[in-house]
RNA sequence: GGGGAUAUCGUCUAGAGGUUAGGACGAGGGAUUUUCAGUCCUUAAGCCGGGGUUCGAUUCCCCGUAUCCCUACCA
């Protein structure tokens, strides 16, 4: 039997990692044991502020982003769609009425007052709070309908909540987690159909995931606790339920669930900082889940599909960890084809205004000569900003220039004979490359006496304000002669 | 209050009765060197507690504790 899983995200905006996670390992799924690999959107809540459409070109981003493609979904298409829950109204309605008339749902009329109201005297009594399925009974409902009605004036709304079996168990077998078994009286009568015809989630997915034959829900340890509920309402259909599976939770710094104020968590903060996605797939795939004994952390993705499988999935809840992240994408840069990185931070340097949009000709040629120069430096794409500009904006001494660099290194009692002797070597050179850079500069320090470390450091802040930044030689060729003299002459004038 | 899950270095994890408890990030030290970084070498750091089961428990069972999740006409 082929495996059919789906990814189930809703438009409340950019996608969060742990969304992501849970997307990443029903890929990998698919991709390892062969089937389908389906992307439905859950836009059954229409609340103003949680129901974001703008949020659904970022979710088609990240997946493309990462390589993690649907092979069904509602950009693409497929068998089994639509696959945009608000365009399978008719569908959700029909299920639940077929759930009314076997008994297994039933209507309810009470009002959100009533049960707000029930709520918080069941908290302030300390019981536990839940439905009192006053409706649940022919004469309960058509006593709180005429009691509505009353109120209203006109037929009132209901909604259909599920008749939960009133005794026994309800068993979730979890591939991961094992079987968990929930007792009836615990659970309460769930709302299916809501007063505006959307239905819940539990409804929804229940026949979405029959309909699209989906053999494997995996989906993120918070909704563990309420799979009861949702395996009650696939039993009352008399559906086999699927294989479910559970991947633990990850959690922020302070062990709570990951959220913004834990620092970025949405896709699109993570690309707009400069990681690769295949270094946040990567990242993202051993939070919660690992490869057995194989001391590894760095996977291609082939890899990763030869190594998936649901039993590698812990159990316990994982720490979004930002320092190995960027540890992890620094590897990746280092890894990638220079040239690609050197397009990626080309983008950087446009998004900060430290080069045009479109470059010009000259900010192309400096670009793609420093930033090879600063790959083995980078963490994230963005850091090319700072250490990029030296070289992109106009150093006037002491406009731009490290105060401490400067106190440090353009005080040496021989810095102004230095510069001067600079300025002449470098006039005079016939070839400007790092290596012609280096041998002049070495016959300088032999020349004055001076030890070569000595040279190096004065030179490389008069140069670019900085005492960090690439091998000196590379820096200045990069920079090109012109300006590195004008830098040395505005240093020299200015002491 | 009710229900569920989980528990190995600070963090991510390997381990599935007998191991010097392994790797990675981070931290410390060293080497390289032209600064930073990178690279290489290296050090410290862990089985939540208590009962069982067993010749023997990090590992299996129970209890406790702690943490997280759910408890909405949100997903």
């Amino acid at each position: 039997m082929p495996v059919r899983v789906r990814y189930a995200p809703s438009p409340t905006g950019s996608p969060h990692v742990g969304n992501l996670r849970t997307a990443i390992y029903n890929w990998l799924l698919v991709r390892k044991l062969g089937g389908q690999f389906i992307a439905r959107l859950e836009d059954t809540d229409r609340t103003p502020g949680r129901y974001m459409p703008e949020g659904i070109w970022d979710i088609e981003e990240s997946l493309r982003y990462l390589g993690t493609i649907p092979d069904e979904w509602w950009v693409s298409g497929g068998t089994s769609g639509p696959y945009i829950q608000s365009e399978r109204l008719p569908l959700y309605k029909e299920y639940a009425d077929r759930l009314v008339s076997s008994g297994h749902a039933y209507r309810c009329y009470c009002s959100r007052e009533r049960l707000e109201a029930m709520r918080q005297e069941q908290q302030s009594k300390g019981i536990p709070t839940g439905y009192d399925r006053c409706c649940r009974t022919d004469v309960g409902r058509e006593e709180m309908r005429i009691k509505r009605l009353s109120e209203l004036g006109h037929e009132p709304p209901f909604v259909i909540r599920l008749a939960m079996p009133l005794e026994g168990q309800t068993v979730v077998h979890d591939l991961v987690k094992g079987d968990i078994v929930y007792d009836n009286r615990t659970q309460d009568d769930q709302v299916l159909l809501k007063t505006d015809g959307f239905p819940t989630y539990f409804l929804a997915c229940a026949v979405d995931d029959h309909l699209m034959g989906v053999t494997h829900v995996i989906r993120g340890d918070d909704w563990l606790s309420s799979a009861a509920k949702f395996v009650a309402v696939i039993n009352a259909f008399g559906w086999d339920p699927p294989a479910l599976v559970h991947p633990p939770l990850i959690l922020g710094p302070d062990r709570k669930k990951l959220s913004k104020r834990h620092g970025s968590t949405q896709f699109t903060e993570f690309v707009d900082q400069g990681y690769l996605p295949e270094a946040l797939l990567n990242f993202l795939v051993l939070l919660g889940w690992s490869a057995g004994d194989e001391n590894r952390e760095l996977f291609t993705l082939p890899e990763l599909i030869e190594r998936f499988s649901l039993e590698g999935i812990s159990e316990h809840p994982a720490i979004f960890d930002y320092d190995k992240l960027k540890w992890m994408n620094g590897m990746y840069i280092r890894q990638s084809p220079p040239g690609r990185i050197v397009g990626l931070c080309i983008q950087q340097l446009q998004k900060y205004k430290l080069i045009g949009d479109p470059p010009s000709e000259s900010e192309l040629d400096l670009a793609r000569k420093l930033i090879p120069l600063e790959i083995e430096r980078m963490k994230v794409l963005s850091e090319i900003v700072p250490m990029a500009e030296p070289f992109f904006t106009e150093l006037k001494f002491p406009d731009g220039y490290e105060e401490k660099a400067v106190a440090k290194w353009l005080t040496v009692e021989y810095i102004k004979p230095l510069l001067q002797r600079e300025i002449e070597i470098f006039s005079g050179l016939s070839v400007w490359d790092p290596s012609t850079l280096e041998d002049s500069v070495r016959s300088l320090a032999d020349e004055m006496e001076l030890k070569f470390a000595g040279v190096i450091h004065p030179t490389r802040v008069a140069v670019t304000g900085r005492t960090v930044g690439p091998g000196l030689f590379d820096a200045i060729w990069a920079l090109g002669r012109e300006t590195t003299l004008q830098r040395l002459n505005s240093v020299l004038e200015a002491l």
